[in-house]
DNA sequence: CTTTTTGCTACAATTATTGTAGCATTACGC
DNA sequence: GCGTAATGCTACAATAATTGTAGCAAAAAG
């Protein structure tokens, strides 16, 4: 299938087309809950891993290099993880989907 | 880990919270895509795999498979994958993904 | 100095995804 | 009718991603 393999890229980049680079971030595992559970304060590494229901640090690392990668989340001088300007708009997109799924319920 | 196993329910459910299920359901390979490539009219699953960079119909079906099941998606009788009122829904969520990942570029 | 917490990595085991091939069914062109 | 192409979908091995557990070095308490 000629994949791009070790770099940094984003299936879905070969479009070339941004929406398609995004969706396929946001469409790996825990990246959607990452930006979720950073969305009112920032999340120690440790923290992180609670909140997302003791997920394995090697996903959550390399979804976090990720998203930083990326420009939405930041690393605090003092510790912890953040969501940078661009990751608080890209979560303000996300939020309505709380309301959605209670009403979505199942 | 005590995960659910072949049982369609969905990683993050464990919470309880439908936002958790949600998240977890659009979190998997594809799922977002799909949604996307719906947002303007129906697609047979050929065209959906065309659409989605030729991923393999084993993962798309799967997904449909979910999405279908979420009420997201569904096989309308003269063939070819559509969104449900519900997944249209979803879908305008989504949507301003477009103009922000223009921005965002990378 | 000891203890705790930080961000992060190693590693094998397990799942998920990929890529290719193909099936049964239905619809079309001739 | 008969071939042809398209539909939704599945099988299967190969590959890649994720999980779970353990633990590291560095920094911050205590």
């Amino acid at each position: 299938m000629a994949k791009q393999a070790a770099s940094g890229k984003v299936r879905g980049s070969r479009s070339g087309r941004p929406v398609m680079a995004l969706l396929d971030l946001l469409g790996r595992r825990w990246a959607l809950r990452i930006l979720w559970e950073l969305r009112e304060e920032p999340l120690t590494s440790r923290a992180l891993r609670t909140a997302c229901d003791e997920a394995s640090p090697t996903v959550l690392q390399a979804r976090l290099t990720e998203l930083r990668g990326a420009g939405f989340v930041e690393l605090g001088e003092g510790g912890g993880y953040a969501l940078t300007a661009l990751g608080r708009e890209l979560c303000e997109m996300v939020m309505p989907l709380l309301r959605f799924a209670e009403r979505w319920k199942r």
